[in-house]
RNA sequence: GGAGCAGAUUAUCCUGUCGCACCGGUUUUUCCGGUGAGGAAAGUCGGGACACUGCAGAGCACCAUACUUCCUAACAGGAAGGUUUCGGGUAACGCCGAAAACAGCCAGUGCCACAGAAAAUAACCGCCCCGCAUGGGGUAAGGGUGAAAAUGUGAGGUAAGAGCUCACGCGGAUGUGUGGUGACAUGCAUCCGGGGUAAACCUUAUGGAGUGAAAGGCCAUGUAUACCGGGGCUCCGCUGAUGCGGAUAAGGGCUGCUCGCCCAAGCCCGGGGGGUAGGCCGUAUGAGGUUGCAGGCGACUGUAAUCCGAGAUAAAUGACAGGACAUGACAGAAUCCCGCUUAUCGAUCUGCUCUGUUU
RNA sequence: GCCGUUGUAGCUCAGGGGUAGAGCACUUCCUUGGUAAGGAAGAGGUCAUGAGUUCAAAUCUCAUCAACGGCU
């Protein structure tokens, strides 16, 4: 598969899951940031399964909170090859939830460091939550 | 030439790499090709299409609209016109521009703070008459208050005055002539002249069921029990019986109310198939766009040719690099159309205002 | 996406054409050895914004903005 593509199966659609997902989740927070994630059940079509949302409370035009959707979406595709390649090892599936808190409009370079950040983070929680 | 305001039109382009949604091909997990937000997609303010639900009927209530004619599927939209008001201009008209929720306070009711004598059948001061005076009466010319105080000018008239009378105006009602499809304009006759307010209640005229794609239809899964039909169910009469006819009425339904109409609980039998999660349809060829011709002052209509231009369902257009002088404004489709309103960088055009220079 | 409600003092709310109010909170003073309670006085408002109707608008009408609620 290639590594730089971002196909449905990868993202999380599914509105019992995404109910799950903020109800039983666990989170962490880098700053600007609210990551919710959560350990699959069940095998899910793709080893990660991702969620991005911005709220309306803080962006109230929609086209703010698409270009940040797009920028947050752009930074996972283009960093995700860490996390699939433990995941991939390890064989169990992983849930992720990325709600973008700031209150202000980022640039693309700093919301690369973030997501940077995050995946590392996410990385260090799932080796210990599976171990 | 510059600045400002208002309106109209337009809404950056190209190349490379990686990536997203849909369609088609190839084929079975890859590759190729095509298409991919707006003039407002926004606000959800009007009006429809479409869909389901409801509906015996009448009256009242409620809601909407409100100069005329036309356009439109329809509208609180548009076009052309009328009237009034405001501004410019003129000696004055004519004229030019802009705006108007522009039916009716001559149907009724209500309200009009403060001030003022009085805010709607008005007597405080003043004026005049009677009277020694207190006081009584007449009077809307003059004063002052107020947003608003009783049709203007002149003459007659009178104790003083007053549409009290007359002339010419002003405003209105009724009848009628002329022009106009009509709003209306204009002429004549008669009558009237005690305000404003209907975005106060209201009157008149016209129109008006409700809910919105989370509507709704189908499929698969499949069970509470909604719903439907029959039986049964209060009293009386007729009949041998089945059955038929009548009466009573709590309650419920029919748009909020009234009249009026309709239904008949629980229980048994049969039919039937709700919710949740999912898939398909609805769903993008339409009151469609472009161009030509014809009709019309115009909005618009007719006709011929030609084109197909997003379609997701947690929701697709992005990121990076480079170039053209630059990062470009407001802003992101969710059933679809027609309007309205609001937002908007730069450029172009039109109109108005101010100002500089040249002739 | 569709439907609806509300914006008035720092907070919670009245007022529905005629000089903007109540309770709590705030400030000063009295009372007390001191504090609280109590009493007296005071300050604080673009009535969300912009137009319109009216002599006069928080109130009536229209537009805009903001906040909130309901429908899966």
């Amino acid at each position: 598969m290639n590594e730089q593509r971002f196909k449905k199966e990868e993202r999380l659609s599914h509105k019992k899951d995404i109910t799950l997902l903020f109800s039983q989740g666990k989170s962490f927070f880098v700053t600007g940031y609210l990551i919710k994630w959560k350990i699959a059940g069940n095998p899910l079509p793709s080893p990660v399964q991702v969620l991005i949302t911005v709220p309306k409370r803080n962006f109230k035009k929609a086209v703010d909170r698409n270009t940040i959707k797009r920028k947050i979406k752009e930074a996972y595709r283009n960093n995700k090859k860490p996390l699939y390649e433990l995941i991939l090892q390890k064989g169990v599936h992983l849930q992720l939830g990325i709600v973008y808190t700031g209150k202000r409009m980022p640039t693309y370079n700093e919301v690369e460091e973030k997501i940077l950040l995050i995946l590392r983070q996410a990385k260090k929680e799932y080796e210990k939550s599976v171990s």
